[in-house]
DNA sequence: ACGCTATCGATAGGAGCTTGCAATTGTGAG
DNA sequence: CTCACAATTGCAAGCTCCTATCGATAGCGT
């Protein structure tokens, strides 16, 4: 899933409509398959491979390609939040953008047109186009920039052995590799 | 090297800036840790372990050691851009930002200021702070851009198993693996 | 019900990075 | 200059995330 493919991604609410979808594309609706489509629409967002296959028991490879294909297909895309594996999430209401604190590893999901304005600024001043569906916003959270503004100065700022590790506690805000 | 230490840049402008920042701060001088610094001096950009390592004949766990101290201490830092191994530079001289172009691989070194009106929108819509020196800004570049509106709506774009991947030519811009 | 072939699970392999360990080598003290 | 000790080294094994190969299984059109 290295890449991310150039598919127009395809529309649809509901399992049925998703399944629908794949079958009018030609694509055997395997056990495995339905079940992971299931855990897709079960998730609250991006999930891993390695998380899928854990629940439903099934092999990682086999995840790995079925996520490919629906992903070739326009169901589904993947996201690389930080370090960590790929995380995917439907597409089928539209794709989301996100922001992510490497602090804390929060993410906050927001919609394309949240982020216009930044775009046509970036556009106007480097002529990049830039999307954050596939690689996101990386920064530090408000909570964790406060915390990082605070601890500047700090004593041991000069003692690199001793960091402060902020980069383990977790705020409820999303838990991504477990969906 | 995984996540990226919140350590105050160091400030030297020559390979004996760096190395006499390197003695003050406690850190021997052997002869693997002088070659790798001298490497990144040479370097015109962001470099892999893997690249410094191949070219030093040095073991490349041990250039990944000493990266990771250098990181550490303020003299390095590495940056993800897309897919595959992290790429480190130098720092002395300030902490530069990144846009990087999915398309083609283009990396786009901008000064941070160039991209204060942009981190000050996004903190004003989502609270969050951001910086581009360890995950860059994605997009397409401009040229990949413009291919990519141009092929919009083209013949296979509903045969996903024949992609064009126009991912593999390289602008002339920019090598990061390869210095 | 049958057969074609897409898809499956198992296994091996590769890239990128980390860790454990014995051997080596800077470095500061004498 | 020499010594001793700890920092650092190369090597090898190992870890995570992902991909490829392959014989076996099971959708799906007829």
């Amino acid at each position: 899933m290295t890449s991310a493919p150039q598919v127009p991604t395809l529309r649809f609410e509901t399992l049925d409509g998703a399944v629908a979808a794949m079958r009018e594309r030609g694509l055997r609706l395997s056990t495995p398959r339905r079940l992971i489509l299931e855990d897709l629409f079960a998730a609250d967002g991006p999930v891993s491979a390695e998380y899928v296959a854990r629940r439903l028991s099934l092999d990682v490879a086999s995840v790995y390609r079925n996520l490919e294909t629906m992903e070739r297909h326009g169901l589904i895309r993947h996201v690389h939040l930080g370090h960590g594996p790929g995380l995917y999430v439907l597409v089928g209401r539209g794709e989301r953008e996100h922001l992510y604190c490497e602090g804390c590893g929060a993410v906050r999901t927001v919609e394309p047109e949240e982020l216009d304005s930044l775009r046509d600024g970036v556009r106007e001043r480097f002529g990049f186009s830039v999307r954050f569906t596939h690689f996101p916003i990386v920064g530090l959270c408000p909570r964790c920039a406060a915390l990082e503004t605070v601890s500047d100065g700090a004593s041991h700022a000069a003692d690199p052995e001793h960091q402060h590790s902020h980069g383990d506690h977790v705020h409820s805000h999303s838990h991504p590799h477990g969906g």
